[in-house]
This record gives structure tokens, C-alpha cells and sequence, in this order.
DNA sequence: TAGATTGTTAATCGATTAACAATC
DNA sequence: TAGATTGTTAATCGATTAACAATC
């Protein structure tokens, strides 16, 4: 059992930090290290050993002085934290070129989640089959809904249908939305959102590459 | 003219929010609404007025006292702080599912970044059409790099090959690498990297749901 | 036991917010 | 001019880093 060392929840500032943790650590088992010390892990992803120390007291103490970490262990605990054992049931809502690509991805699958349907408007995709599952009608979501535990809704569909799309998901009752438009989504009550927000990334870059050597002026 | 107003850099924090910003300000020109003052865009955007005028001093002052900001100008400012109007040219690396998905969006367009050639190592696309381009062989970015200016390179192939392509993209002297892969990529001499990591927001997703209502308990 | 390394407290640093003088 | 709102400095808050006592 889990439990965060207090009733205070972790500061956002550490969950951002977690699947990298997860990500590293799945790579440290691949290369059978079974131990690591705060020290050799923080050199191995660039960050303080203080930080690495800090970041897993929030939810335990999952090492043990004048040893290290045990990496299966630790992997496994922050599986546990990030809920990659919950087997969670993910709708793709807007099934084009997007929503196929990462229904077809092994995306979900790597962190335990499963896609059960996908939904569109469109007849050019409905009845197609990806990755063995049928595209259907937007309209028979609720139904669906109705049948299946659903917990994340995937918006995949253009930006300006993300607004009634939201409404959708809420109405249906599903508590995770990963959203792809760039459409801002905060505070959707009942629901917690994550936002991809690509085209913010894409800028950012932009930025990057404009500022890369001192090259500031237009 | 754009300068930062002293030497030292901005900071990522104020960097991060300049693309919403940015979506800000286009959705308020489509409202024709001329001109907004920073508590009248803090209060929309849902962040305080004194973090507004604090970012946009970084760059310079876009405001006037007593009228507040004008929406065309600012929006123009901070275009070209995000070398919007740069004109960048980008080659999509892996032409998969999700690197069709992509060069077939408006991604980059809406943000002036145009798409000049995709390339893969399968036999099954290569030759294929998307938006208007063949897909090459990966085998041609060389000679294709040498003759075309390409400021981006988006990487869309499998992870394990990660590592493989930001080599060729180093020796191909591309500043700007877009990585769309779950494989780190920090410290890259002579190139910036802008990871989407969107396996990262998934997990953080799964976190969020875990936790919704005070359920912590495995 | 001695050495190593954690868990945790204290110090530092940076980012956010509040306040207000400058000025349109 | 008076009112409004910025640009900017000062105060607060939170996050990161350093230090070290606890302990395996």
C-alpha cells in the first residue's frame, strides 16, 4: 500500500519528474543493474542526488542507508505511484490520421493502458479496423460508456470541437482527459486534464533555434 | 527590432508560457477585440496580472499606462519573439503513422513552419505521397540537407532508433531537433531539442485519476 | 565495526506575487 | 487634469541544493 507521507498532496513540481524516474529505472533493468545509489542515478539523468532523494521521500522511503536503491523494487514502487497497474481503460475520441497512429502505438500498452474503443463522425473511417478494434459512430459512445468502464477520454479530434467534446466527456462521467487540441483545458470539474499541447512545443523550439547563439535581433 | 533587455537569458519558466500567450492573443483577434489590459487577460487566462506584466517585460514594454496593451501589436511582438515569422523549414524523420499524421496537420503551418521532405527506411511507404511530398529513403536526407535549408528535424521513428538518427541529425548540422520518441535527449552539442514526450503526459494522467478523490490507497 | 548512503533538516536560490511610483 | 494601467522594485513563497545525523 501506498501512501503519501502526509495528507498534503506532492507538489506538481515532482509528478513531472516521476515518469522519468520510471523510464530510467525501466532502462537500469533492462541492463540487469538490480542497485543504484542516488549519486550514480542522478549523474546517469543530469539532475542532484539531493533532488532524486527529495522526490522519492514524498511518497516513501524506498531505499536504505549504505546500500542504494534496489531498482526492481523502486521501479516497482513508482509503477505503483504512477498507476501503471491499474489497467486503465482509455476512448479515443476523433479517430483520424492522430487518434489512428496512437491507437496503432504501443503507447499505451508500455504504461498499462488499454484502448477500448475509438469514436468519429466521419463514414470514410467508421467500420475500419485499427489495431483490431472497430472505429464507431460518435453516437454510440454513450452506450458504450453505458457497458464499459472508461477512464481516460484521448481528444484527437480538430481544436474546434474540443469544446462540445468536453462536454461530451463529462456528461459521460469519465474522470481522465488527454488532450490533444490546442484548445486550453483547465478546471473541468469532475475531470483531471492532461494537455499535450504539440504546437507549444513546436514554438518553443522556434524559440530555441532563433536564440541558439546570441543571433537576438530580427 | 526584438532584444531582451540585458544580457542574461530569459528564463524557461517565462519561455513555457509564451505559447499560450500567444494562443491567447490569436483567439482575441478572432473576437476583433482590439486592445486588453493585464487583469483583464489574467483574469481570462487564469493567472494573475503582475506574472503577465513580469513576462512580457523580458522582452520589452508592449503596453502603454492608462490604455493597457494592444492586441495586434503584442500579438505581433511576440510572434517574433517566437519566430513565427521565420519561415523555418523542417524534415519529418520516420514516416510512420504519426509522422504522416503530422506533415498531413496544420501543426506547422499554423505556426510558419513548413514541412520540406519525409523520410523512412520502409519500402512500404517510401515513394508515397503525404500532403503533397514523396516520402524519401533516409538514404537521400544527406544530399537532400545539402541542397535545401532545413532548420528542424522531427523525429517520428521508434524509440530504439533514437539514438541512431540524432547522430545523422548532428552530421547533418540541423539545429533544431523535435523528438517525438520516449528516448531522452538533453545536452546535444550544437543542436537544441524540444522533447514532446508524450508517454510522460499519459502517466501523469494516470497519477492525476489515482488520485482524484483521496483514493491513495493501492 | 567502519564505510556508505539514505532520510531529513536547514540554507540557498529562483520564481511568483504584491505594491506603487511613473506615465499615458 | 484625473483615472487607469503599465513597468519595476520589493516581499513572499516554493523549489532546489547542501549538509549531516541516522542507520544499514
Amino acid at each position: 500500500m501506498i501512501n503519501k507521507k502526509s495528507e498534503s498532496a506532492v507538489s506538481a513540481a515532482v509528478i513531472k519528474r516521476l515518469p522519468r524516474y520510471f523510464r530510467y529505472l525501466r532502462m537500469l533493468l533492462n541492463e540487469n543493474k538490480l542497485r543504484i545509489s542516488s549519486n550514480d542515478l542522478a549523474e546517469l539523468m543530469g539532475v542532484t542526488a539531493s533532488q532524486i532523494r527529495q522526490d522519492l521521500n514524498c511518497f516513501g522511503g524506498f531505499g536504505q542507508q549504505g546500500y542504494g536503491y534496489n531498482v526492481t523494487y523502486l521501479y516497482g514502487k513508482i509503477s505503483e505511484i504512477l498507476g501503471v497497474n491499474e489497467n486503465y481503460q482509455a476512448i479515443i475520441i476523433g479517430a483520424g490520421r492522430l487518434g489512428q497512429a496512437l491507437a496503432a502505438s504501443p503507447i499505451f500498452t508500455k504504461r498499462g493502458v488499454e484502448v477500448c474503443g475509438l469514436f468519429d463522425i466521419s463514414p470514410e473511417v467508421i467500420g475500419k479496423e485499427v489495431d483490431g478494434k472497430k472505429i464507431l459512430h460518435i453516437d454510440e459512445v454513450k452506450h458504450f460508456v453505458e457497458n464499459n468502464v472508461v477512464d481516460i477520454a484521448v481528444l484527437t479530434l480538430p481544436t474546434p470541437f474540443a469544446e462540445e467534446a468536453v462536454e461530451l466527456v463529462q456528461s459521460l462521467g469519465i474522470p481522465g482527459i488527454w488532450n490533444f487540441t490546442s484548445h486550453d483545458m483547465n478546471h473541468i470539474p469532475g475531470c483531471t486534464v492532461q494537455n499535450v499541447h504539440m504546437g507549444d512545443s513546436l514554438m518553443m523550439l522556434c524559440y530555441d533555434i532563433r536564440n541558439l547563439d546570441n543571433n537576438n535581433e530580427v
